[in-house]
DNA sequence: CAGCGTCATGGCACCGGGTGTCATCGGCTA
DNA sequence: TAGCCGATGACACCCGGTGCCATGACGCTG
């Protein structure tokens, strides 16, 4: 018999996120969570940096994805296309988790302090992708403005595709976010 | 003779930009700042909701600039031009202040913790800005994508001006920028 | 099999941000 | 002159986050 539970990790994101959609991010104490995965506030702070990291942490595996799906485009595609096909990998990637991410976005929403984590965690998105573009020969500012451009084309489908009404799948609201965008600056 | 010193507020704010300058944020406590500007920590949270807040005083006044900008603009203005008219106006609020608007930006560049507030305050005009589109009859989600964009527009532009190696006005960089953004889309 | 080091965890004290509550007291008004 | 108002101080408290040391089962080595 193992002296300890495995798993603590997993344990205590399971336990963030049932809480924080009980009661709410505000509402729930890290001793809480802690308790909820029979461990301490100090193991949670081993595994976590703060009490919103919790709910992040898939963000790095998401920028990893991007980046390389824009370094491994055909070299003749353009800055925009290499990252409209980061955003169908990305898309790929969701499409079997959407109930989680439902869950999730809604805690996110409504709560300002994990909202601006959420942003930080594009905005770093965004930078990788910018260099990924530059490391394809793409100058600035183009490098960042096409990678900010995609990121909002990102956030756009993503939060139409959490809404209970929306039916389609990721894929398709990316592309379709990506055409509204190119006929904007059409303009 | 009063009572007390007057205007706290602005005697808060320029302790709290003096000693996160020198100091840097993180090595800077509330007490601190209050006790420069010969107050109380209990009086900083009067006036200011947190210790990241006193660096973003001027974020209403923004957003109030760009809405009602955008809203006045021509009828017949496309929704990006109506944002491009924005981001002349900001850029013409903001001329006179070089010298100060690059000191905060350096300190808010080198503090992850004041860089999520800064995207949560630029997300929130992004919102302000997509409502007033909805306002000029513009649909979603060309309405946040459009506002979106603008901003993206506007940061690249500002982080720009604020550069020591930079030499050109803010508002030529806006419009440089908008005019970058079009290209790429355009590809 | 005995001893030993490793490693995940617990325990605890501490700091600082942030809040609720009541006291203080100068100035303004009736 | 009495009394209210409004900005501030004082103080206790909660919680997020950290540094430091203790604990004890497991694996390795001799």
């Amino acid at each position: 018999m193992p002296r300890w539970q495995p798993d603590a990790h997993g344990r205590l994101q399971q336990a963030a996120l049932a809480l924080y959609g009980e009661r709410g991010f505000e509402n729930t104490t890290v001793a809480e969570i802690a308790e909820r995965a029979g461990l301490t506030k100090r193991t949670f702070f081993r595994y976590f940096a703060d009490k919103r990291e919790v709910l992040f942490w898939g963000a790095a595996a998401l920028e990893e994805l991007f980046v390389t799906t824009v370094e491994g485009a055909p070299e003749s595609a353009a800055p925009i296309d290499a990252v409209a096909a980061a955003l169908d990998s990305a898309a790929a990637m969701f499409e079997d988790r959407r109930a989680f991410a439902a869950v999730r976005q809604q805690i996110v929403a409504a709560t300002p302090e994990l909202r601006e984590r959420e942003l930080i965690k594009l905005a770093s998105l965004a930078g990788a992708v910018a260099a990924a573009l530059r490391r394809r020969g793409v100058g600035d500012p183009a490098a960042i403005l096409t990678a900010e451009a995609g990121i909002a084309v990102f956030r756009v489908a993503f939060d139409g595709w959490v809404d209970p009404a929306n039916e389609l799948p990721l894929q398709r609201l990316m592309r379709d976010s990506l055409d509204e965008l190119r006929a904007i600056a059409a303009a």
